[in-house]
DNA sequence: GAAATAGTGTCTGTTAGACACTATCAG
DNA sequence: CTGATAGTGTCTAACAGACACTATTTC
Protein backbone atom coordinates (compact mmCIF):
# COMPACT_ATOMS: atom_id res chain seq x y z
CA UNK A 1 0.00 0.00 0.00
CA UNK A 2 1.74 3.06 -1.06
CA UNK A 3 1.13 6.21 0.66
CA UNK A 4 -0.36 9.10 -1.80
CA UNK A 5 2.16 11.92 -2.24
CA UNK A 6 1.42 14.88 0.39
CA UNK A 7 0.13 17.50 -1.17
CA UNK A 8 -0.67 21.41 0.39
CA UNK A 9 -4.40 21.42 1.02
CA UNK A 10 -3.84 24.98 -0.36
CA UNK A 11 -4.91 24.98 -3.79
CA UNK A 12 -5.32 28.02 -5.84
CA UNK A 13 -8.24 30.02 -4.10
CA UNK A 14 -11.03 29.98 -7.02
CA UNK A 15 -13.18 33.14 -6.11
CA UNK A 16 -16.00 30.93 -6.02
CA UNK A 17 -15.03 27.86 -4.15
CA UNK A 18 -14.42 28.65 -0.29
CA UNK A 19 -13.44 25.02 0.30
CA UNK A 20 -9.78 24.28 -0.01
CA UNK A 21 -9.33 20.68 -1.41
CA UNK A 22 -6.40 19.16 -2.26
CA UNK A 23 -5.82 18.76 -6.46
CA UNK A 24 -7.44 15.22 -7.50
CA UNK A 25 -7.10 13.63 -10.83
CA UNK A 26 -10.22 11.93 -12.85
CA UNK A 27 -9.84 9.40 -14.86
CA UNK A 28 -11.87 7.09 -16.80
CA UNK A 29 -11.25 3.70 -17.50
CA UNK A 30 -12.73 1.19 -19.27
CA UNK A 31 -13.72 -2.63 -19.07
CA UNK A 32 -14.24 -3.04 -22.93
CA UNK A 33 -15.72 -6.83 -23.70
CA UNK A 34 -16.08 -8.95 -26.36
CA UNK A 35 -16.75 -13.06 -27.10
CA UNK A 36 -14.94 -14.45 -29.50
CA UNK A 37 -14.03 -18.04 -29.84
CA UNK A 38 -16.33 -19.05 -27.37
CA UNK A 39 -14.80 -16.80 -24.89
CA UNK A 40 -15.42 -13.79 -22.83
CA UNK A 41 -12.40 -11.95 -23.42
CA UNK A 42 -11.40 -8.02 -22.22
CA UNK A 43 -9.16 -5.62 -24.27
CA UNK A 44 -6.09 -4.53 -22.06
CA UNK A 45 -3.05 -2.43 -23.19
CA UNK A 46 0.49 -2.64 -22.21
CA UNK A 47 1.72 0.27 -20.91
CA UNK A 48 4.49 2.13 -22.21
CA UNK A 49 5.02 4.27 -19.25
CA UNK A 50 6.13 4.19 -15.47
CA UNK A 51 4.80 3.52 -13.17
CA UNK A 52 3.75 -0.59 -13.47
CA UNK A 53 5.64 -0.13 -16.98
CA UNK A 54 5.37 -3.41 -18.93
CA UNK A 55 2.44 -4.71 -17.17
CA UNK A 56 -1.52 -4.74 -18.69
CA UNK A 57 -3.80 -1.98 -18.00
CA UNK A 58 -7.09 -1.35 -18.48
CA UNK A 59 -7.87 1.54 -21.44
CA UNK A 60 -8.21 4.74 -20.41
CA UNK A 61 -6.93 8.33 -19.30
CA UNK A 62 -8.07 11.99 -18.09
CA UNK A 63 -11.35 13.62 -18.23
CA UNK A 64 -10.73 16.67 -20.48
CA UNK A 65 -12.50 20.35 -19.38
CA UNK A 66 -16.07 20.61 -20.99
CA UNK A 67 -16.65 16.53 -21.54
CA UNK A 68 -19.40 14.72 -19.49
CA UNK A 69 -17.58 11.68 -17.97
CA UNK A 70 -19.32 9.24 -20.70
CA UNK A 71 -18.06 11.60 -23.22
CA UNK A 72 -14.71 10.52 -22.11
CA UNK A 73 -14.87 7.22 -22.00
CA UNK A 74 -16.41 7.34 -25.23
CA UNK A 75 -13.11 9.50 -26.79
CA UNK A 76 -10.88 7.17 -25.05
CA UNK A 77 -12.51 4.07 -26.82
CA UNK A 78 -12.47 5.45 -29.66
CA UNK A 79 -8.88 5.95 -29.30
CA UNK A 80 -8.21 2.66 -28.47
CA UNK A 81 -10.46 0.46 -30.37
CA UNK A 82 -11.05 3.01 -33.26
CA UNK A 83 -14.62 2.50 -32.91
CA UNK A 84 -17.70 4.03 -29.84
CA UNK A 85 -20.55 2.59 -31.40
CA UNK A 86 -20.34 0.06 -28.54
CA UNK A 87 -22.68 -0.31 -25.50
CA UNK A 88 -21.38 1.74 -22.59
CA UNK A 89 -22.31 1.70 -18.56
CA UNK A 90 -20.75 3.37 -15.95
CA UNK A 91 -19.63 0.48 -13.35
CA UNK A 92 -18.18 2.41 -10.08
CA UNK A 93 -16.05 5.02 -8.96
CA UNK A 94 -12.31 4.18 -7.52
CA UNK A 95 -10.86 6.69 -5.39
CA UNK A 96 -8.66 5.39 -2.77
CA UNK A 97 -5.66 7.09 -2.02
CA UNK A 98 -2.36 5.16 -2.96
CA UNK A 99 -4.17 3.34 -6.08
CA UNK A 100 -2.14 5.57 -8.27
CA UNK A 101 1.50 6.23 -6.46
CA UNK A 102 1.97 9.48 -8.36
CA UNK A 103 -0.76 10.89 -6.83
CA UNK A 104 -4.50 11.27 -5.93
CA UNK A 105 -6.36 9.71 -8.69
CA UNK A 106 -10.13 9.24 -8.66
CA UNK A 107 -11.18 7.04 -11.62
CA UNK A 108 -14.96 5.93 -12.86
CA UNK A 109 -14.71 2.81 -14.07
CA UNK A 110 -17.04 2.10 -17.11
CA UNK A 111 -17.54 -1.02 -19.09
CA UNK A 112 -18.18 -1.61 -22.68
CA UNK A 113 -19.62 -4.24 -25.11
CA UNK A 114 -18.16 -4.55 -28.77
CA UNK A 115 -19.91 -7.01 -30.84
CA UNK A 116 -17.76 -9.92 -31.64
CA UNK A 117 -16.48 -9.94 -35.41
CA UNK A 118 -15.47 -6.10 -34.91
CA UNK A 119 -13.24 -6.34 -32.48
CA UNK A 120 -10.77 -3.84 -33.82
CA UNK A 121 -7.65 -3.07 -31.93
CA UNK A 122 -5.88 0.25 -32.26
CA UNK A 123 -2.53 0.62 -29.87
CA UNK A 124 -3.29 3.99 -28.37
CA UNK A 125 -0.71 6.82 -28.14
CA UNK A 126 0.41 6.14 -24.54
CA UNK A 127 0.00 2.42 -24.98
CA UNK A 128 2.79 0.08 -26.10
CA UNK A 129 0.26 -2.45 -27.66
CA UNK A 130 -3.21 -3.58 -27.23
CA UNK A 131 -4.38 -6.90 -27.14
CA UNK A 132 -7.74 -8.92 -25.98
CA UNK A 133 -7.10 -11.84 -23.36
CA UNK A 134 -9.85 -14.31 -22.08
CA UNK A 135 -11.09 -13.07 -18.48
CA UNK A 136 -9.98 -16.75 -17.44
CA UNK A 137 -6.13 -15.86 -18.28
CA UNK A 138 -5.25 -12.75 -17.56
CA UNK A 139 -1.85 -11.19 -16.85
CA UNK A 140 -0.87 -8.82 -13.93
CA UNK A 141 -2.73 -5.67 -14.07
CA UNK A 142 -0.91 -2.55 -13.03
CA UNK A 143 -2.72 -0.46 -10.29
CA UNK A 144 -6.09 -1.55 -9.02
CA UNK A 145 -7.27 -2.66 -12.46
CA UNK A 146 -7.43 -6.43 -11.24
CA UNK A 147 -10.36 -5.66 -8.94
CA UNK A 148 -12.24 -3.21 -11.56
CA UNK A 149 -12.15 -6.27 -14.00
CA UNK A 150 -13.82 -8.43 -11.30
CA UNK A 151 -16.33 -6.29 -10.44
CA UNK A 152 -17.14 -5.51 -14.34
CA UNK A 153 -17.17 -9.43 -15.07
CA UNK A 154 -20.00 -10.06 -12.04
CA UNK A 155 -22.06 -7.23 -13.27
CA UNK A 156 -22.22 -8.23 -16.81
CA UNK A 157 -23.18 -11.61 -15.51
CA UNK A 158 -25.40 -10.23 -13.06
CA UNK A 159 -27.49 -8.26 -15.80
CA UNK A 160 -27.68 -11.15 -18.44
CA UNK A 161 -29.50 -13.42 -15.42
CA UNK A 162 -32.25 -10.66 -15.62
CA UNK A 163 -32.61 -9.13 -18.30
CA UNK A 164 -31.87 -8.63 -22.53
CA UNK A 165 -28.07 -7.32 -22.19
CA UNK A 166 -25.33 -8.66 -23.85
CA UNK A 167 -27.30 -8.37 -27.08
CA UNK A 168 -24.30 -5.69 -27.59
CA UNK A 169 -21.63 -8.29 -28.34
CA UNK A 170 -23.61 -10.22 -31.44
CA UNK A 171 -23.34 -9.02 -34.86
CA UNK A 172 -26.94 -7.66 -36.66
CA UNK A 173 -27.69 -11.33 -37.87
CA UNK A 174 -26.98 -14.75 -35.46
CA UNK A 175 -28.20 -18.01 -34.69
CA UNK A 176 -30.05 -19.24 -31.27
CA UNK A 177 -26.72 -21.12 -31.31
CA UNK A 178 -24.21 -18.13 -31.34
CA UNK A 179 -26.43 -16.46 -28.99
CA UNK A 180 -26.17 -19.51 -26.39
CA UNK A 181 -23.19 -19.55 -26.72
CA UNK A 182 -22.33 -16.04 -26.37
CA UNK A 183 -24.22 -16.71 -22.68
CA UNK A 184 -22.35 -19.49 -22.04
CA UNK A 185 -19.15 -17.66 -22.35
CA UNK A 186 -20.18 -14.90 -20.00
CA UNK A 187 -21.74 -16.98 -17.29
CA UNK A 188 -18.96 -19.64 -17.46
CA UNK A 189 -21.04 -22.75 -17.76
CA UNK A 190 -23.22 -24.78 -20.28
CA UNK A 191 -26.86 -23.91 -20.89
CA UNK A 192 -29.75 -26.66 -21.33
CA UNK A 193 -30.66 -25.71 -25.36
CA UNK A 194 -34.21 -26.43 -25.10
CA UNK A 195 -34.52 -24.36 -21.99
CA UNK A 196 -32.43 -21.29 -23.44
CA UNK A 197 -34.06 -21.34 -26.22
CA UNK A 198 -37.87 -21.17 -24.61
CA UNK A 199 -36.49 -18.55 -22.57
CA UNK A 200 -35.12 -15.93 -25.31
CA UNK A 201 -38.22 -16.58 -27.60
CA UNK A 202 -40.09 -16.02 -25.01
CA UNK A 203 -38.63 -12.53 -24.33
CA UNK A 204 -40.35 -11.55 -28.01
CA UNK A 205 -36.94 -9.63 -28.34
CA UNK A 206 -35.73 -11.46 -31.01
CA UNK A 207 -36.70 -11.45 -35.46
CA UNK A 208 -36.78 -14.58 -37.19
CA UNK A 209 -35.41 -13.70 -40.42
CA UNK A 210 -36.36 -15.10 -43.82
CA UNK A 211 -32.62 -16.76 -43.95
CA UNK A 212 -30.19 -19.53 -43.32
CA UNK A 213 -26.87 -19.37 -42.49
CA UNK A 214 -25.27 -22.15 -44.47
CA UNK A 215 -22.39 -23.59 -41.52
CA UNK A 216 -21.34 -26.75 -43.71
CA UNK A 217 -24.44 -28.73 -41.95
CA UNK A 218 -27.77 -28.60 -41.42
CA UNK A 219 -28.31 -24.25 -42.16
CA UNK A 220 -29.66 -22.37 -38.89
CA UNK A 221 -31.91 -20.12 -39.59
CA UNK A 222 -30.85 -16.45 -38.55
CA UNK A 223 -32.16 -14.04 -35.78
CA UNK A 224 -32.31 -10.21 -35.24
CA UNK A 225 -33.31 -8.24 -32.64
CA UNK A 226 -36.71 -6.33 -32.83
CA UNK A 227 -35.12 -2.99 -31.72
CA UNK A 228 -32.66 -0.92 -29.98
CA UNK A 229 -32.85 -1.49 -26.10
CA UNK B 1 -27.57 24.88 -17.65
CA UNK B 2 -24.82 27.32 -16.97
CA UNK B 3 -21.94 26.14 -18.37
CA UNK B 4 -18.88 25.76 -16.09
CA UNK B 5 -15.96 28.45 -16.12
CA UNK B 6 -13.19 28.03 -18.30
CA UNK B 7 -10.23 26.92 -17.40
CA UNK B 8 -7.11 27.02 -18.26
CA UNK B 9 -6.34 23.58 -19.59
CA UNK B 10 -2.50 23.90 -18.43
CA UNK B 11 -2.33 22.69 -14.58
CA UNK B 12 0.90 23.30 -12.22
CA UNK B 13 2.78 20.55 -13.98
CA UNK B 14 3.51 17.56 -11.42
CA UNK B 15 6.89 16.01 -12.28
CA UNK B 16 5.46 12.68 -12.58
CA UNK B 17 2.13 13.45 -13.90
CA UNK B 18 3.14 14.43 -18.18
CA UNK B 19 -1.15 14.55 -18.79
CA UNK B 20 -2.51 17.70 -18.12
CA UNK B 21 -5.31 18.32 -16.85
CA UNK B 22 -8.11 20.92 -16.07
CA UNK B 23 -9.02 20.68 -12.30
CA UNK B 24 -11.75 18.90 -11.37
CA UNK B 25 -12.75 18.86 -7.85
CA UNK B 26 -14.07 15.76 -6.14
CA UNK B 27 -16.94 15.27 -3.91
CA UNK B 28 -19.39 12.85 -2.31
CA UNK B 29 -22.89 13.56 -2.10
CA UNK B 30 -25.23 11.21 0.63
CA UNK B 31 -28.81 10.25 0.32
CA UNK B 32 -29.88 9.46 3.46
CA UNK B 33 -33.01 7.41 4.18
CA UNK B 34 -34.77 6.55 6.93
CA UNK B 35 -38.41 5.39 7.24
CA UNK B 36 -40.83 7.45 9.98
CA UNK B 37 -44.53 7.94 9.76
CA UNK B 38 -45.17 5.05 7.45
CA UNK B 39 -43.00 7.14 4.80
CA UNK B 40 -39.36 6.97 2.94
CA UNK B 41 -37.78 10.04 4.14
CA UNK B 42 -34.89 11.74 2.78
CA UNK B 43 -32.02 14.09 4.72
CA UNK B 44 -31.91 17.86 2.64
CA UNK B 45 -30.13 20.72 4.27
CA UNK B 46 -31.18 24.11 3.01
CA UNK B 47 -28.28 25.67 1.56
CA UNK B 48 -26.24 28.85 3.48
CA UNK B 49 -24.49 30.17 0.37
CA UNK B 50 -24.39 30.54 -2.79
CA UNK B 51 -25.06 29.03 -5.24
CA UNK B 52 -28.87 27.54 -5.07
CA UNK B 53 -29.27 30.07 -1.18
CA UNK B 54 -32.11 28.63 -0.24
CA UNK B 55 -32.60 25.89 -1.81
CA UNK B 56 -32.26 22.06 -0.27
CA UNK B 57 -29.33 19.85 -1.47
CA UNK B 58 -27.98 16.09 -0.47
CA UNK B 59 -25.58 16.36 2.65
CA UNK B 60 -22.37 16.02 1.10
CA UNK B 61 -18.63 17.82 0.79
CA UNK B 62 -15.33 17.43 -0.75
CA UNK B 63 -13.21 14.55 -0.37
CA UNK B 64 -10.23 15.66 1.16
CA UNK B 65 -6.31 14.22 1.11
CA UNK B 66 -5.69 11.02 2.75
CA UNK B 67 -9.15 9.48 2.65
CA UNK B 68 -11.20 7.02 0.33
CA UNK B 69 -14.22 7.88 -0.87
CA UNK B 70 -16.01 6.06 1.30
CA UNK B 71 -14.31 7.44 4.60
CA UNK B 72 -15.28 11.20 3.06
CA UNK B 73 -18.78 9.90 2.55
CA UNK B 74 -18.83 8.73 6.57
CA UNK B 75 -17.48 11.65 7.59
CA UNK B 76 -19.92 13.83 5.65
CA UNK B 77 -22.42 11.80 7.49
CA UNK B 78 -21.27 12.01 10.62
CA UNK B 79 -20.69 15.58 10.17
CA UNK B 80 -24.28 15.88 9.10
CA UNK B 81 -26.33 13.41 11.21
CA UNK B 82 -24.19 12.68 14.06
CA UNK B 83 -23.49 9.19 13.44
CA UNK B 84 -21.70 6.92 10.85
CA UNK B 85 -23.00 3.56 11.75
CA UNK B 86 -25.30 2.99 9.02
CA UNK B 87 -25.46 0.91 5.94
CA UNK B 88 -23.49 3.05 3.12
CA UNK B 89 -23.34 2.24 -0.21
CA UNK B 90 -21.70 3.48 -3.52
CA UNK B 91 -24.58 4.65 -6.18
CA UNK B 92 -22.79 6.49 -9.29
CA UNK B 93 -20.94 9.76 -10.25
CA UNK B 94 -21.88 12.44 -11.86
CA UNK B 95 -19.64 14.83 -13.42
CA UNK B 96 -21.76 16.86 -16.34
CA UNK B 97 -19.88 19.99 -16.72
CA UNK B 98 -22.35 22.29 -15.70
CA UNK B 99 -23.80 21.04 -13.41
CA UNK B 100 -21.79 23.40 -10.41
CA UNK B 101 -22.09 26.61 -11.95
CA UNK B 102 -18.81 27.37 -10.08
CA UNK B 103 -16.61 25.10 -12.08
CA UNK B 104 -15.97 21.63 -12.77
CA UNK B 105 -17.60 19.12 -10.13
CA UNK B 106 -17.32 15.49 -10.14
CA UNK B 107 -19.57 13.88 -7.27
CA UNK B 108 -19.63 10.43 -6.15
CA UNK B 109 -23.22 9.70 -4.66
CA UNK B 110 -23.57 7.26 -1.76
CA UNK B 111 -26.96 6.47 -0.84
CA UNK B 112 -27.72 5.45 3.72
CA UNK B 113 -29.68 4.07 5.43
CA UNK B 114 -30.20 5.06 9.01
CA UNK B 115 -32.64 2.93 11.45
CA UNK B 116 -35.96 4.16 12.07
CA UNK B 117 -36.02 5.61 15.64
CA UNK B 118 -32.27 6.96 15.54
CA UNK B 119 -32.72 10.00 12.82
CA UNK B 120 -30.98 12.49 14.26
CA UNK B 121 -30.48 15.98 13.36
CA UNK B 122 -27.29 18.39 13.10
CA UNK B 123 -26.92 21.43 10.83
CA UNK B 124 -23.66 20.61 9.37
CA UNK B 125 -21.47 23.84 9.41
CA UNK B 126 -22.06 24.74 5.87
CA UNK B 127 -25.68 24.16 5.95
CA UNK B 128 -28.55 26.77 7.20
CA UNK B 129 -30.76 23.72 8.58
CA UNK B 130 -31.35 20.53 8.03
CA UNK B 131 -34.71 18.11 7.80
CA UNK B 132 -36.07 15.45 6.21
CA UNK B 133 -38.69 15.02 3.35
CA UNK B 134 -40.55 12.38 2.46
CA UNK B 135 -40.09 11.77 -1.09
CA UNK B 136 -43.30 11.57 -2.51
CA UNK B 137 -42.82 15.86 -1.38
CA UNK B 138 -39.96 17.09 -2.14
CA UNK B 139 -38.84 20.66 -1.94
CA UNK B 140 -37.18 21.96 -4.91
CA UNK B 141 -33.37 20.85 -5.18
CA UNK B 142 -29.87 22.59 -5.93
CA UNK B 143 -27.69 21.28 -8.71
CA UNK B 144 -28.30 18.29 -10.15
CA UNK B 145 -29.47 16.64 -6.98
CA UNK B 146 -33.03 16.01 -8.02
CA UNK B 147 -31.83 13.51 -10.59
CA UNK B 148 -29.20 12.13 -7.89
CA UNK B 149 -32.29 11.14 -5.29
CA UNK B 150 -34.24 9.94 -7.86
CA UNK B 151 -31.74 7.67 -8.98
CA UNK B 152 -31.23 6.87 -5.13
CA UNK B 153 -35.35 5.74 -4.72
CA UNK B 154 -34.90 3.81 -7.46
CA UNK B 155 -31.77 1.57 -6.79
CA UNK B 156 -33.46 0.95 -3.40
CA UNK B 157 -36.31 -0.34 -4.60
CA UNK B 158 -34.36 -2.57 -6.78
CA UNK B 159 -32.81 -4.24 -3.61
CA UNK B 160 -35.49 -4.33 -2.37
CA UNK B 161 -37.37 -6.60 -4.58
CA UNK B 162 -34.61 -9.34 -4.68
CA UNK B 163 -32.39 -9.03 -1.51
CA UNK B 164 -32.50 -8.99 2.22
CA UNK B 165 -31.57 -4.90 2.01
CA UNK B 166 -33.72 -2.61 3.78
CA UNK B 167 -33.31 -4.66 7.03
CA UNK B 168 -30.67 -1.64 8.10
CA UNK B 169 -33.99 0.70 8.72
CA UNK B 170 -35.22 -0.92 11.58
CA UNK B 171 -34.43 -0.95 15.04
CA UNK B 172 -32.58 -4.42 16.45
CA UNK B 173 -36.44 -6.00 17.86
CA UNK B 174 -39.55 -5.30 15.21
CA UNK B 175 -42.46 -6.69 14.23
CA UNK B 176 -43.31 -8.13 11.09
CA UNK B 177 -45.91 -5.57 11.03
CA UNK B 178 -43.35 -3.03 10.71
CA UNK B 179 -40.90 -4.70 8.61
CA UNK B 180 -44.00 -4.52 5.72
CA UNK B 181 -44.79 -1.00 6.77
CA UNK B 182 -41.12 -0.41 6.07
CA UNK B 183 -41.20 -2.46 2.78
CA UNK B 184 -44.44 -0.57 1.89
CA UNK B 185 -43.66 2.87 2.22
CA UNK B 186 -39.81 2.13 0.33
CA UNK B 187 -42.39 0.42 -2.81
CA UNK B 188 -45.00 3.13 -2.39
CA UNK B 189 -47.50 0.39 -2.90
CA UNK B 190 -49.74 -2.14 -0.51
CA UNK B 191 -48.33 -5.38 -0.17
CA UNK B 192 -50.46 -8.27 0.49
CA UNK B 193 -49.84 -9.29 4.77
CA UNK B 194 -49.80 -13.55 4.18
CA UNK B 195 -47.71 -13.32 1.10
CA UNK B 196 -45.27 -11.22 2.80
CA UNK B 197 -44.80 -12.74 5.79
CA UNK B 198 -44.71 -16.51 3.60
CA UNK B 199 -41.94 -14.74 1.79
CA UNK B 200 -39.65 -13.10 4.78
CA UNK B 201 -39.98 -16.09 7.17
CA UNK B 202 -38.76 -18.58 4.34
CA UNK B 203 -35.82 -16.54 3.60
CA UNK B 204 -34.60 -17.42 7.04
CA UNK B 205 -33.07 -14.53 7.85
CA UNK B 206 -35.07 -13.42 10.64
CA UNK B 207 -34.80 -14.66 14.62
CA UNK B 208 -38.31 -15.11 16.37
CA UNK B 209 -37.85 -13.83 19.69
CA UNK B 210 -39.55 -14.95 23.11
CA UNK B 211 -40.66 -11.88 23.43
CA UNK B 212 -43.70 -9.60 22.53
CA UNK B 213 -44.66 -6.39 22.08
CA UNK B 214 -47.32 -4.65 23.81
CA UNK B 215 -48.75 -2.36 21.41
CA UNK B 216 -52.35 -1.58 22.69
CA UNK B 217 -54.33 -3.91 21.21
CA UNK B 218 -52.82 -7.86 20.88
CA UNK B 219 -49.29 -7.91 21.34
CA UNK B 220 -46.75 -8.89 18.26
CA UNK B 221 -44.29 -11.11 18.18
CA UNK B 222 -40.64 -9.20 18.25
CA UNK B 223 -38.32 -10.52 15.26
CA UNK B 224 -34.65 -9.65 15.11
CA UNK B 225 -32.20 -10.30 11.74
CA UNK B 226 -29.90 -13.53 12.69
CA UNK B 227 -26.33 -11.97 11.14
CA UNK B 228 -25.38 -8.86 9.98
CA UNK B 229 -25.87 -9.11 6.12
C1' DG C 1 -68.75 -7.38 23.65
C1' DA C 2 -66.74 -3.91 20.64
C1' DA C 3 -62.67 -2.25 18.50
C1' DA C 4 -58.21 -3.03 16.90
C1' DT C 5 -54.34 -5.42 15.49
C1' DA C 6 -51.92 -10.20 14.99
C1' DG C 7 -51.77 -14.22 12.74
C1' DT C 8 -52.86 -18.04 9.55
C1' DG C 9 -53.71 -21.60 4.47
C1' DT C 10 -55.22 -22.71 -0.16
C1' DC C 11 -55.53 -22.42 -4.93
C1' DT C 12 -53.74 -21.11 -9.33
C1' DG C 13 -50.73 -19.56 -13.00
C1' DT C 14 -45.99 -18.82 -14.19
C1' DT C 15 -41.32 -19.93 -14.33
C1' DA C 16 -36.95 -22.70 -14.40
C1' DG C 17 -34.59 -26.86 -14.57
C1' DA C 18 -33.93 -31.76 -15.88
C1' DC C 19 -34.12 -34.66 -19.60
C1' DA C 20 -33.52 -37.40 -25.26
C1' DC C 21 -34.81 -37.81 -29.60
C1' DT C 22 -35.78 -36.36 -34.61
C1' DA C 23 -34.61 -33.31 -38.77
C1' DT C 24 -31.68 -31.64 -42.25
C1' DC C 25 -27.75 -30.82 -44.56
C1' DA C 26 -22.66 -31.86 -46.75
C1' DG C 27 -19.67 -35.03 -48.03
C1' DC D 1 -25.23 -43.56 -45.03
C1' DT D 2 -22.29 -41.15 -41.82
C1' DG D 3 -21.16 -37.22 -39.30
C1' DA D 4 -22.47 -32.97 -37.54
C1' DT D 5 -25.32 -29.42 -36.10
C1' DA D 6 -30.36 -27.62 -35.74
C1' DG D 7 -34.45 -28.01 -33.66
C1' DT D 8 -38.25 -29.69 -30.68
C1' DG D 9 -41.90 -31.07 -25.79
C1' DT D 10 -42.99 -32.84 -21.19
C1' DC D 11 -42.82 -33.23 -16.42
C1' DT D 12 -41.89 -31.38 -11.95
C1' DA D 13 -40.69 -28.27 -8.20
C1' DA D 14 -40.47 -23.63 -6.59
C1' DC D 15 -42.37 -19.18 -6.42
C1' DA D 16 -45.76 -15.27 -6.59
C1' DG D 17 -50.13 -13.36 -6.35
C1' DA D 18 -55.11 -13.38 -5.13
C1' DC D 19 -58.06 -14.06 -1.51
C1' DA D 20 -61.00 -14.10 4.12
C1' DC D 21 -61.33 -15.56 8.40
C1' DT D 22 -59.90 -16.51 13.42
C1' DA D 23 -57.16 -15.15 17.70
C1' DT D 24 -55.90 -12.14 21.26
C1' DT D 25 -55.78 -8.22 23.66
C1' DT D 26 -57.66 -3.52 25.80
C1' DC D 27 -61.24 -0.79 27.25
Amino acid sequence: MAKPNKYDSEVETSAQFPVEQAPIRVTVDIVVFTVHDQALRVLLVERGIEPFLGLFALPGGFVLAGETLEQAAFRELREETGTAEVYLEQLYTFGDPGRDPRGRVVTVAYYALVPSGRSPLLAGTDAASAAWFTVAELPKLAFDHAGILDYAVNRLRGKLEYSNVGYELLPEKFTLTALQVLHEAILGRKLDKRNFRRKVLGMGLLKPLKEKLATGRKPAELYSFRDQR
